[in-house]
DNA sequence: AGAGAATACGAGCGATCGCTCACATTTTTC
DNA sequence: GAAAAATGTGAGCGATCGCTCGTATTCTCT
């Protein structure tokens, strides 16, 4: 009972010495989660590389999962910065310019620390609703929101939920796969062409494809598609 | 040296009894991953939920991980099944049909048994590239490659290669996280008619915005955004 | 029925983990 | 400069992990 809120740093470091010892931890444990994965990641190796001993370590974080927490902070926060840069910056640009802008943003914050990000995103897991990821999903989404929305007119979808959530989906996965599947194309600006191409198609283009009425429809007639025989 | 094969059981099973015990601690590892997470995927544990010692779930599997491997194949054995069958039936229908028909597939495999797909795809570690999702991801490409080849005249895209990367990203990856963010849309066949709408505009579609001339560079003027794309 | 093969059991070994605590060292305060 | 506060140390505790191995039980075959 009376836990410690297990996401804060048990004591709050006053000195400059202090603040360095919590910056190598940090450190130590990114370079850990990069080489050696996930599964390597504990405390005291941690704290070996961090050049400190374990007790410092949990001086300051009141267990390992709260460490993860303060790394995937500061990890986000590096992202976010370049995020909001851009989005103050495009205003009332055309929609395909601030489209393209965004995407390109969101490639530039990829290649921050390309490798981190994707151990957080994949091997590490998730610390529940609290978790810093969850909440800049979040903010993601809704800044995406507010931006379809401000140019409702300009665009073609019958749900704008819906293609908020189809839109931060397919930039976040195409670009984060890309990392490490298709460099080339990521560092080319192939990636960043195509997804916008993908999108502003998708979001300003009413008829799907150009031809014919209603081209989609009565494709799988013959058997209800919801949830085909559930196995064992 | 001379190790086993991690991913095989290192026994055949005979008799009928020992096939129920596989079977039973296979079932028993997808209970407890998608009920506790990975985090409380121990052997000990599997072998009592399965209702069997660790020693017999030793004679099958020669470590912990070979359990793992053997519970992804039977997953994606499962998922592949309702793909294939699907892509055979197609044939030479009009695209948008293929398209929507792919998709439906698609949503259809992640209904089977989404909780243990993302426990799977989210939160066990991979297993390098002999592990089973690496090997079904390389199908899957392959697959939707071959068939944007065989309608290559009907599809405006540069590069093949990276549009078939594209839209298979984009039809995981949207569909994937819907199973827990957006039910009610997956259900209704929201997803899948906006999944296609998107894909299909992309595939057919050459012009970016149906607007101006080149509505997209000039964005970001002020800075260098990478390198730009080399014009043909 | 009896023997050998196949299967099942589970206590417990060695390793490692997250984490504590009694104590040493450095910095700040007065 | 001495007391107090802040910071740093690391041996080691209790728990748990993956996994082994000697033994008990069940099946197959003749």
């Amino acid at each position: 009972m009376a836990r410690l809120d297990a996401s804060r740093p048990r004591k709050r470091p006053s000195q400059a010495r202090s603040h360095a010892t919590v910056d190598a931890i940090v450190g130590a444990a990114a370079r850990i989660l990069v080489r050696d994965g996930y599964g390597a990641f504990t405390t005291n190796r941690v704290a070996d590389a961090a050049g400190v001993s374990v007790g410092s370590l949990y001086q300051y974080f009141p267990n390992k999962e709260s460490l993860l927490a303060e790394l995937k902070v500061r990890h986000i926060a590096d992202l976010e910065r370049g995020l909001d840069a851009v989005m103050a910056r495009v205003g009332d640009a055309p929609l395909p310019v601030i489209v393209h802008a965004v995407i390109a943003a969101n490639v530039a914050a990829h290649l921050i620390d390309p490798a981190l990000h994707r151990v957080l995103s994949t091997e590490v897991p998730q610390l529940g609703p609290s978790d810093a990821s969850t909440a800049f999903e979040q903010r993601t989404v809704a800044r995406v929101r507010a931006l379809l929305t401000s140019r409702r007119r300009e665009i073609a979808v019958r749900d704008l939920d819906l293609a908020t959530y189809l839109v931060v989906r397919t930039v976040e996965a195409t670009i984060h796969e890309a990392v490490v599947e298709r460099p080339n194309d990521l560092a080319s600006g192939a990636i960043t062409r195509e997804v916008t191409r993908l999108l502003l198609g998708y979001l300003t283009v009413s008829s799907p494809a150009g031809r014919g009425p209603s081209p989609v429809p009565s494709a799988s007639r013959g058997r209800p598609r919801g949830r085909r025989a559930p196995r064992r």
